[in-house]
RNA sequence: GCGCCCAUAGCUCAACCGGAUAGAGCAACGGCCUUCUAAGCCGUGGGUUGCAGGUUCAAGUCCUGCUGGGCGCGCCA
């Protein structure tokens, strides 16, 4: 329908240049696109006032001349002009019915497309060390990660999902030392208890499984435990597998999985940290002071240098990372997405000036960053801090536990990244209409339940009687839904070009709102058989786009509830 | 002090590369189940989009300066 309206514009346009109204080398960036108002029609464009400059006449006179170039075609009933120069159309019944057909004929697939066909991207996110369980911190990063994975892939992209951690630092050998410490009896307020040593419950568990020798398998870890308290090198590996497992189950709670896991240390054993060390000397873009080696991350828009390796001769964190992104883009990344929480953010100049560095090629602005905000979580009005495992946060566990995964996921994603969340456990947990993630699938369940009743009733859906008599969908509600149902393609794409998932959930609650009005202002089962299956087939339109949004998200639809 | 992010109805949040009268849900009030799931629908009230300028035919959206909040500013990650 879009479509088609554009055409019509543009054989006008070229209309009125033939008519010397418009200079000839006019070549407006104009939008068509669906109203708000059904007042104004189905869709609005704004040709008219774009055009109002280089015409030099006003927006509404501009607009008339349109309207009379403007080529007949069945799918449009009439065009008005309107407010400053809106040119409003109205579209045809059987033109707007037509995304039921559509629909129903790509099923699965309807919404998607190819525009990032043959393009890798990378989307890395998590990301968390294997010190202890993932925090509902790491929940936000899961769900947006996830659905922008899943987003891209809708758009025709070759997704990795990707999980990089530290496995040998300096935080990896306070966690061997805390397991240690718990391992021959010892508690945080012992005076032999480890400085800044992990304190966390957790601690416990994985010192009493290693000590009866349990063997662990987490998707890029398995280790048998030595059960020797005073080998902390096997330890360091076995607290290493253990938590990495207990995460691993954490995201599959969640629905969330990786391709790759990415271990810090392999940075250093294949001697990539090494090479890029030199590589930056060899650029003539580090330089020494006091003792350290410097990079002059001012030259690439750092507001100060950057010491990448320290006096005592081990690389700081930094180095590491511009080694692991220039393995990102030789893995050939055209696109990669960094999902992190904002708290992160000054990485964000350093890795692309560290990388800007190695004039290798890569482009400025590479790679793409999203940056998650802070969640509060509250329970009662009051915000809840504490978890039995973790002590000091809440856990990505104990709120899948608690709500429940479609909740937690949904409440995670339906918010702007950029802005604070605060996700409220009795909202989330609420099964009432308070509850925007019900809501939405009620809408499914419902159109479920009125499939069922055209079986129970021996009515099933006659397809080609359906197809033939679309014309009958002709209440304002019912065009209403399908708008709604042809903004669907539209939807997937911005919100992927944007790296936006929180559009999806917006987009599904209008659906289900349009669906819900629908509902109750029209019968499906009614006994005139051509208008009954016409009803079904936009019942099943909608059913199905409800399910490839909530898929999008990582959102069960249920056939009940 | 410097940098990044945010500020929209009483509350939680939307608003599609700048478009018409800024929208939902919750909370408040009034209606709708002998009819396909009332976890729903319909209606009423609720706004100087933090403040002040600027660009534009058109600004919640872009620019500048303020105010308030979050995060960061290590030879930690």
């Amino acid at each position: 329908m879009k479509e088609t309206i554009i055409a019509l514009l543009d054989e006008a346009l070229a209309a009125l240049k033939q008519q010397g109204l418009v200079p000839a080398d006019t070549a407006p960036r104009y939008k068509v696109d669906p109203t708000k108002d059904k007042a104004h029609g189905d869709y609005a464009s704004n040709l008219a006032m774009t055009l109002a400059k280089p015409a030099g006449k006003p927006p509404r006179e501009i607009a008339q001349a349109l309207v009379d170039a403007l080529p007949e075609s069945p799918a449009v009933r009439h065009v008005e002009i309107a407010g400053p120069g809106f040119l409003n159309f109205f579209a045809a019944t059987d033109a707007v019915a037509q995304v039921v057909k559509t629909v129903l004929e790509t099923g699965d697939t309807y919404g998607r497309s190819l525009v990032g066909a043959g393009e890798k991207v990378q989307v890395e996110f998590v990301s968390a060390n294997p010190t202890g369980p993932l925090h509902v911190g790491h929940g936000r990063g899961a769900a947006i990660g996830d659905c922008l994975c899943r987003l891209l892939e809708a758009t025709g992209y070759d997704v990795t999902r990707e999980f990089y951690y530290n496995d040998a630092g300096a935080q990896i050998q306070n966690l061997a030392l805390s397991v240690q410490a718990r391992a021959r009896g010892l508690s945080p307020d012992h005076p032999s208890w480890p400085e800044d040593g992990y304190r966390g419950g957790y601690i416990i568990d994985v010192a009493e499984s290693y000590l009866a020798g349990d063997t662990v398998d987490a998707d890029d870890q398995h280790v048998t435990a030595a059960a020797d308290p005073d080998d902390l090198d096997a330890i360091r590996r076995f607290a290493v597998a253990y938590l990495r497992r207990e995460q691993d189950l954490d995201l599959k709670a969640f629905g969330v999985e990786f391709d790759v896991y990415f271990l810090e240390s392999s940075l250093y054993r294949d001697g990539k940290v090494a090479a890029t060390a030199e590589r930056l000397a060899d650029k003539g873009h580090t330089y020494e002071q006091d003792g350290a080696t410097w990079l002059r991350t001012t030259d690439f828009g750092d507001d100060k240098d950057r010491v990448m390796r320290k006096r005592d001769g081990d690389y700081t964190y930094f180095l590491p990372d511009v080694a692991y992104h220039l393995d990102k883009w030789q893995r050939g990344f055209t696109t990669v997405i960094n999902e992190q929480g904002a708290d992160h953010h000054s990485t964000v100049t350093r890795v692309r000036a560290g990388l800007q560095a190695l004039e290798a090629g890569i482009p400025p602005g590479w790679p793409d960053y999203v940056l998650h905000q802070m969640v509060l979580v509250t329970r009662s009005g009051e915000e809840v801090k504490l978890s039995k495992r973790a002590g000091s946060y809440v856990t990505l566990r104990d709120l899948i536990d608690e709500v429940g995964r479609d909740a937690t996921r949904y409440f995670l994603a339906a918010r702007r990244a950029d802005s604070q969340l605060t996700f409220d456990i009795d909202l989330a947990r609420s099964q009432s209409n308070d509850n925007p993630v019900y809501y939405v699938q009620y809408a499914h369940a419902r159109l479920c339940s009125v499939m069922r009743k055209a079986e129970a009733d021996e009515r099933p859906f006659d397809h080609d009687l359906a197809m033939d008599n679309l014309v009958r969908l002709e209440s304002d509600q019912e065009k209403a839904l399908m708008n709604r149902l042809a903004r669907y393609p539209e939807v997937i794409a911005h919100a992927a070009a944007n790296r936006e998932p929180q559009q999806i959930a917006q987009y599904l609650q209008d659906l289900a709102a349009d669906f819900h009005t629908c509902y109750n202002a029209v019968k499906v089962m009614v006994d005139d058989a051509a208008l009954r299956n016409a009803r079904l087939a936009l019942g099943l339109a909608t059913r199905q786009v409800l399910r490839n949004g909530l898929d999008l998200l990582g959102v069960s639809a249920p056939e009940e509830m």
